[in-house]
DNA sequence: TATGAATGAGAATTCATTCAT
DNA sequence: TATGAATGAATTCTCATTCAT
């Protein structure tokens, strides 16, 4: 049948991408793992790139669908924050089963080679390690409270780059001053209203 | 002067994988940018990447400094929100200042294309959208404070999204039932303590 | 039946050919084209190449049946001088009604692509509007009747390349110096005798 | 130097091409006969296709340059008469000195195969026979000038397939039987006023 | 040090042909 | 006979890297 088919090359993909990322690998090594010839790719795609939109493109699609599940038949405030969590539990969850995916949507299989891999995820650790450490001293201060610092430290990264890399980067931009102080005060405050 | 020649190199990279991102650009696009023969770009460097995880590397470490500017010297509560406050906003100053370069240590620059490019921005511009409404509600809710929703929004898909993929990626991961409890934590009631 | 089938697969083979030359068509465009499906093609034909020498073949044939008409059942020179018209006459009739099975025949449908396709038409042009001009100073001299200086000159090249590409190719080829004195003649007193 | 090397691509090509026909030739094959790597090709030429035009644009622009030589400097008939000859035989030489360039600028190294040059060759054998004995009819019969029969068999041949896939293809080509009418008195009158 | 011509491994893509159904 | 999915050989073109000058 022509979908089981195409699935399965949309596995083989998934696998092999997820492996060894993108450039890497080759529509051969694709068809391989799918177990049938190199042309039959080209029976159910156009390009290599083809199928890597695929994928990206699906998972991406599930993200913004738990996203936009948030608010869908929320009547109370309980439910609210019932769905609140119920997403973002969700999300974690996607993110975890479908790893290699997300890495594939994140263009973390775009990268070199395991270098850079290692550069990059150092970095990270290195940051949070630096940020928990700052909150640290926050909560020592008595300015804080008692949060687990490292899952804030990710969280406090995560903030500032989305931000800078995405909401700046739109058509409009707003004030970078303004994004400060609001960033600062979503931290520091929170959303909830006292 | 060696280094000179070096630095050269270094800067004409910087604007060539800018503009191109690192798999369209060439060594060749690279020398004649810096005015100088094919060769010497190997006199210089070993390879193709080098140049590549140099910029990066200086990048990132330009980041982890600023996020280790925050507790030194610290004395007083009022020592600490300042540099809070110093540190976001350099944090996003160096991002806008140095977008292009941000982009190919955030790997922006690893897109195949622009049509991946423009499903990625408009991957997160609907999410943020979405998010957005998310936090509209809660704040006709009566639930949340009156943030900036847009701002908002954008820092919660950063936080989820770089504790998904950087924490819950890490070595020991912390359990993600836990983790969920305490981004809402973090996001609902922020870190100051009342 | 068997032939009305193959019929079916000629036919569509001339329009494919025809209009995307021999190279760029393919099997899957013939068998398209003619309502069947790919395999169909190799139960009448064994290769892709077979249906179009069948399709210059019959063209060919067309052309030189033509030709032999023009002395079977002459008694008379007025019979002989109406035949030669007649002939001429049908056989600009089928260049012109099978014009792109003419291309097949004459390898015009193997050019690369449009521009050599051009390149060819404008060096056709060019070259008889050169040959042309070089009768019209003919006829100003006095030397030359007063013919369409246009199709003499398209004769004129397609006496010399013909007989340069046809003749001189043969295995015992004449004297090149007897030829151009021929040919001249040929050129310049035609055929009748005073 | 880089024009020798070029040449040195140009003469490779036109010996390859003139062997083995434009499609079955590759760029490997070339570089080869040229003794260098494949990838100088391309810092030469952009594209095969490029090399193919270059030989068969200047075997082209070599034919139009004898065309035009006729009526340059012709001052009297005798001027005249002469530079037609002179034309002619120079035509007639470079062809058979660059005949597989010539085969090239003529689409025969476009042929699948020996298959279809033999039935092409055959073809044009045959016809010419046939008409050559249409002439020796006709000067059997008393009607034309004792002629080389084959050489103007062949010159015959030439005319109406020149004229009919030339003039005939033209942006407003001339009436047909108009066309018909000149050819014939072309061929039995010539050129020259009594 | 600097040059830039040369190299050649490597990958995507096409399509005539086959063959199981 | 007919189908059309599958095959895989073959070819063009790119570009990081080398090296003679």
């Amino acid at each position: 049948m022509r979908d089981e088919r195409r699935a399965q090359l949309v596995t083989a993909a998934r696998e092999v991408f997820g492996e060894k990322g993108y450039h890497a690998a080759t529509v051969d090594d694709i068809t391989r793992a799918a177990g049938v010839a190199k042309g039959t790719y080209y029976l159910y795609f156009q390009e290599k790139r083809e199928i890597y939109y695929e994928l990206v493109r699906s998972f991406l699609q599930h993200v913004t669908d738990i996203g936009a599940s948030v608010v869908r038949e929320v009547k109370t405030p309980a439910d609210f924050y019932a769905r609140c969590e119920l997403a973002a539990g969700e999300l974690l969850r996607v993110f975890i089963e479908h790893h290699s995916l997300a890495r594939l949507a994140y263009r973390e299989s775009m990268s070199l080679d395991a270098e850079l891999e290692r550069m990059l995820r150092d970095f990270y650790r290195q940051l949070a390690r630096v940020e928990a450490d700052n909150i640290r001293v926050g909560i020592e201060l008595g300015l804080f409270r008692p949060v687990d610092p490292l899952i804030c430290a990710y969280a406090h990264i995560g903030m500032v780059e989305r931000v800078a890399l995405g909401l700046l980067a739109e058509r409009d931009p707003p004030d970078p001053r303004h994004v400060v102080r609001e960033l600062l005060a979503i931290a520091f405050e929170g959303l909830r209203k006292k």
